[in-house]
DNA sequence: ATTTGATGTTAGTGGCGACTAACCGAAACG
DNA sequence: CGTTTCGGTTAGTCGCCACTAACATCAAAT
């Protein structure tokens, strides 16, 4: 240990390493997805990134840390999205149709860590979940001091309450992802969630 | 055995046992909701009904037939009421508010069920997933139905993205339900949300 | 009054799957 | 180069929990 803050070596093997993490994350985000993280084994896990097993351990202390770094990673992601968006835009309309935006981009996006997100969170362990609530927090709060300047006249209780509704609102295309037939493409989906999310927020 | 549909024996036994079905059904709900499927045994489950582990097995075949019926229940009630309401309603307006009261007043009311019913679709055994399936692509047809005459400028898969969109958000209860502090009531919920649900659908 | 069968009980059992142990080959580093 | 450390392997182990067995009890039919 030479002294403070390390950065050190962009060796080959770590490259590699970072590289089997994120795999291993995608992966298992779209596994939780389809089948529940209780339907999912470490061994499926594995065989998911060519890796069989227990290699998982090399890389996280446990099934349990994997799901953990997903929810908390996108909690963490969420928010600072939101933060590098209040930090750019002056009034509150802008804010709000920036937040709008920058959230059904992720939905859409990430609909597998969404589904995730809003589906396991009872599976989290203590401290993980104690983690991402307060990230969630944050966030809402965010959505409701924005939400405020815009509707003074309404109670915060009130816009927290409209708030979460936006969330499920944004986060419904896991669901109707599933659907069987002709999708409309993407970009559609994001302009249907944008417009809806914020007419329901200015009724 | 007498003849043909037997109505039979209001026996005190078998009220007993509709009453403990029941319990046990409104308990898993509750139990499934907050730690998870695949996180309540059934010995908890029983505990929770006061009578303690295979017991359970006297009224459902397995644990699975325990989500299955709350899932299937759920969906049928959904689908049963939006019929009951497109029957009296004549006008596309009149018909789309009774719809969003209707599931408004289901979803909070019911928050655990709808919890389990947006979280535990992966455990399901197939031939129970299917049911469920078709029962509520059912109920989103009708809903596209009214949509469309009252959109008729949209096409159907956008009406579609929108109706799942409309249950995201009339839905978030149990989201929102989580926060810590003072919490509005519940009529005052219902009328949040639908007032939401409708400018999102018209806008 | 007797028999039946439904609803419980407690004590196993069996399997699945998360995790551990012991061992390998090859980067990383002096 | 020698050695250490890391990422991987395969072969267990261990605990939990859904489910089964065997038995008790009491409503309900006869």
């Amino acid at each position: 240990m030479t002294s403070g803050t390390e950065v050190e070596a962009p060796t080959q093997r770590s490259l590699r390493k970072a590289d089997r993490r994120a795999a291993i994350l995608d992966a298992a985000a779209a596994l939780f997805a389809a089948r529940g993280y209780a339907g999912v084994t470490l061994d499926e896990l594995g065989a998911a990134v060519g890796v069989s097993g227990p290699a998982v351990y090399r890389h996280f202390p446990g099934k349990g840390a994997v799901l953990a770094a997903i929810l908390v990673d996108a909690s963490r992601a969420l928010l600072d999205g939101a933060e590098r968006v209040l930090a750019v835009d002056a009034t509150p309309e802008a804010a709000l149709r920036a937040l709008i935006r920058f959230h059904v981009e992720f939905a859409v996006g990430d609909a597998d860590v969404i589904a995730v997100q809003e589906r396991e969170v009872t599976q989290l362990d203590p401290a993980a979940r104690h983690e991402m609530r307060t990230l969630q927090r944050t966030y809402v709060e965010h959505w409701v001091g924005v939400l405020d300047r815009l509707r003074p006249d309404l109670a915060e209780e009130e816009l927290r309450v409209r708030a979460h509704a936006a969330f499920g609102l944004m986060n419904s295309t896991p669901h109707s992802a599933r659907t069987p037939g002709r999708r409309p493409a993407a970009t559609t989906i994001r302009g249907i969630l944008e417009e809806m999310t914020w007419a329901s927020l200015m009724s």
